[in-house]
DNA sequence: TTTCTGCGGTACCGATCGGTTTCCATTCGG
DNA sequence: CCGAATGGAAACCGATCGGTACCGCAGAAA
């Protein structure tokens, strides 16, 4: 009886990747419910008894984004690689289909203080930039919250840039910036 | 009879105003044409008589945001400082109302790439790019065209990044790692 | 005063929004 | 073979969207 284990393909997931690809795509205000249902082959009704509402079903896209690896930021999970370098190739070019954080997109679109999806991402944007502390310190930098926080301004432009120019050459200026502040906080004594 | 010379007051005037304050502060989607003209006290017949669509408004109000330099890029003109210093300048912190660049946040909104103002925001970034550029080269950088990519993506990350975390303490990590940069890019032969 | 014009107020249009409800076909346990 | 639960299709709701049409008032021209 009732709820799918989740992780098969379940009403729930196939509402969350139609909610997923369509939020990052054509934008949260943009994107009616209508077409989410319609995309993931699911009546309205299904998805009102799954979400609350659209605002609940926009957390949770943002959540699922946080959880499930298809951001970025899994660069610097690559233990095959030093800590120095695992921070500047962070900065390899991303696929063709990117359109910026979806994090930050949420954050231009929902403009509401009160909206549930901020919570999220600003959880999100906290972890990543504790793992870019804790990687700088792994890295042995002189101030590793210092080049942390430098890093994450850098990574949010190079994503922010290749979104207002639609190009991802932004991601080509980035890194060897990056070598140069990773560089800079190495030598450092 | 007719037209004010819309330099004064008039009603085109007014509506700019408006609709400016409201895309910039509640998001381009999310504000209807019946706010507009609430808060230009104006009727939607004469905002349609000086503005052919909402798409229309919304690339003059991109339009004026490039003109009337209310952006941060005005920062680059400061003729009292040396080059070099303009550079960094650039990345002291804006004031409180700050939610990020307009020209950015319209580009994550505007998903339709036939938009009227997409060509608006592409010049604008590329215009700051040529100064950015052109300001580095006068600071006598070894590489102007590099240096003025890596500051265009760190400034684009700080006003990013400050309205992901509504934090403009984004700047005071961008100003040092610009600055780290501009050395670099000047002690290099 | 008479006339013309610009403009605010407002009713209105069709479409779409987020969200609810009804109906019915399917499926599955007993 | 039956009854209950599921969920898709679609009608429906009030609100709001971008955009249009009309009315009536103001002020300048004559």
């Amino acid at each position: 009886m009732a709820n799918q284990p989740a992780t098969t393909h379940g009403p729930r997931e196939r509402i969350l990747a139609a909610a997923s690809a369509l939020f990052y795509r054509h934008g949260i205000n943009a994107t009616g419910i209508g077409e989410v249902v319609e995309v993931a082959g699911v009546s309205k009704r299904t998805l009102y008894q799954q979400f609350e509402s659209k605002d609940e079903l926009v957390a949770a896209y943002l959540r699922r984004m946080t959880e499930s690896g298809r951001l970025l930021d899994r660069r610097l999970d690559r233990t095959e690689l030093a800590p120095g370098e695992r921070l500047v190739a962070l900065f390899e070019r991303p696929g063709a289909a990117f359109r910026g954080c979806p994090m930050h997109n949420a954050s231009v679109e929902l403009t509401e203080p009160a909206h549930p999806g901020r919570a999220v991402i600003h959880a999100y944007k906290q972890g990543f930039l504790d793992r870019l502390v804790d990687t700088a310190r792994q890295a042995g930098a002189a101030d590793p919250e210092e080049l942390g926080h430098r890093l994450f301004v850098l990574f949010e432009g190079a994503t922010a840039l290749a979104t207002s120019i639609n190009d991802p050459a932004a991601f080509d200026y980035a890194r060897p910036a990056a070598a140069t502040l990773v560089g800079q906080a190495l030598t450092a004594e």
